[in-house]
Order: C-alpha cells, then structure tokens, then sequence
DNA sequence: TTCGATAGTTCACAAACCTAACTAGATTCT
DNA sequence: AGAATCTAGTTAGGTTTGTGAACTATCGAA
C-alpha cells in the first residue's frame, strides 16, 4: 500500500499521484453513476453556477475554463437551454456572441438539487469521521488548483 | 466561493460536498483527457495492480470490487488480455471462473507507466506546494473511504 | 470588398458505461 | 439421476459524454 510511503514522504508527486489517481478515478465514477439517477448532473450544477456568477459568459469562454470542446459545451448549453434553466441573449455589438444567462428556473434548480438530502456524496460523507471530513475539506482548494491554467498557476 | 464557510464549519457533509464535487469533477476529466494520449489508461493501470496483487482474481470479482457492471469489466479485461499484459488460468475446479494473472509485459506496462515523468497528474502535484501535497496525500484515504463499501464502512 | 480570425453549430465518431438476454458450468433438491 | 436453479462470463444494443473536422455567420481590418 503506498500510504505507507506517503507518510514518510508526503510531497513526492510520483507517489501522491499513484496514490491519488485511483482514488479519483473511483470516486468520480460512482459520482456519475449516482449523479445519472437524478434530474442535474454534477456538470450542469457546475455550469448552472458558472454561468450564474458570471451572467453573460459565452459558450467557447465555458469550454475553455473548463477544458471542454466548443461542440461538447455547445451541446450542454443546447441542453441547459432546452430544460429552461438558463438564456441567451444576443449581444447587440456582437452577434456571433450569445451571451448566456442562468433563469429563475436555474437558480431554483440549483438550490433543489442543494437541498436534496439524498445526494449520495453528502450521505457517504456523513458516514466519515470529522477528521476524515477536515482531510477532504483542505484538500478542496489543491485540488481545484491542479486543473487551474498553468498561467494562473505560475 | 464555499470554501470560505468550509473554513468555519469543515465538518458539515452538504458544504463539503458542494465544494468536493466540482473538484473532483473537473480533475477526473482532465484525467482521462490526459491518459487517452499515453498507451495506458488510469484504470488500466488500477486493474493491472489490483490484478498483480491477487492473482487468480476473476472478471467478476474485480467488476464488484470496482462498482462496475461485468460486461464493462469484460470488456476491460479483453482488452488488456488482447494487449497481452494479462493471462487467464482456466480453473481445474471451476470451469467457468478464467482466473487472471498479470503477465511480465503487464508488470513492465506498470513500472513503465510509472516511470513516465510526463505524467500529466504527477506534473501538475509538482507545481504545488508542500502544503498543498500534504492535504492531498492527507485526502487520499478518505476519498477511497467513500467508495468502500456501507458494509465495511461502518 | 475581400480576407482572415472568432463564435457557435452540425456531423461522424470513439470511449466507457449501462441493462437485458444469453451460454456454459456448478449446485441443489427431490 | 434428472430438473430447477445459481453463478461466471459474454454478447448485443443503447446512452452518456466526450472528441476532431468541417461548416455558417459575424466581426475587424487591409
């Protein structure tokens, strides 16, 4: 097991990423699973706030932050449009651009897909001990700083 | 940003999901966008170790192990069968079980793989700081912790 | 106005998963 | 022994989620 290494040397990257790769690649996969059985997806929650935050955005701007291609972001959009939860409007100096807006429908489904309690990730994490949550909240940040641009990251 | 009001109350399952989703979420695909250029896949590697470590191990027996369905395990197997990186051994007790075992073209695609310096996980936890590393490793058990099993849970 | 870049889409495809239904070998029950 | 049933694994077909290539439409500049 290299957990045990990991506690001698815990900043070797070779080993942490042995060590991280399939705890991600498990994770994510049964985030899927689970996630499929509900009406949002992790990624339109993602996008739903993204948009929400930055009202306006783009399609290939969305693609881009988030490392996805211009059809497969065309496609969400498409889909999030679809389903009523956000807008386009139509950029009077630009119109190529269309600007996209999240709807009152969005921000409801957002805060109902908050609000459901039998979100599978929210339960397995109820079951860890406070410790193990701490470990998970602090590792937040580092990890979302791995799939930040490297220009951003230095 | 909920990282903040994680910061007040590390412990509440709901916040801490909301934060650990997305994260999860964005460096899982950029995951496997990065290992679909190399010749081995992440779960590739996953099963070739967890294979390596008990030989003998069936298709099925690893599908549940991984929470997956035994066709895409099937699959999967096939696969790294056909790239000769693991054998069967036909059971003389059971004649259905194919009893896999990794092969030294298997162990090499491993320590080759591991060797890769241009490993795109491995990289990016490079460019981290010492801190940061030590939250990840800090964060892999407890991630793997949720993917066990209720029953071995607790 | 013509040329090249940009925003977004459609199309054809691939990877990785699923369920349902099947084959074949093992087990159990009468 | 023979029938029903269980288990290991595969095949077939569909869904989700991504890709790259090629296209339309618009903008900006020579």
């Amino acid at each position: 097991m290299p957990l045990a290494d990991l506690a001698k040397d815990p900043v070797d990257p070779d080993l942490l990423a042995d060590a991280l790769r399939p705890a991600i690649l498990r994770v994510s996969r049964r985030l899927r699973q689970e996630a499929s059985k509900a009406g949002l997806s992790a990624l339109d929650v993602l996008l739903l706030v993204e948009i929400g935050r930055q009202p306006g955005v783009g399609v290939c701007d969305l693609a881009d932050a988030e490392k996805m291609s211009r059809p497969a972001m065309s496609g969400h959009v498409k889909r999030l449009e679809a389903a009523g939860w956000i807008s386009r409007i139509s950029d009077a100096k630009d119109g190529r651009r269309s600007g996209l807006a999240i709807t009152d429908a969005g921000l409801a489904a957002i805060a109902e897909a908050r609000r459901h309690r039998n979100d599978w990730l929210a339960a397995r994490l109820a079951h860890l001990s406070p410790e193990q949550r701490e470990a998970l909240a602090a590792a937040a940040a580092p990890l979302l700083a791995l799939v930040a641009t490297p220009e951003a990251a230095g």
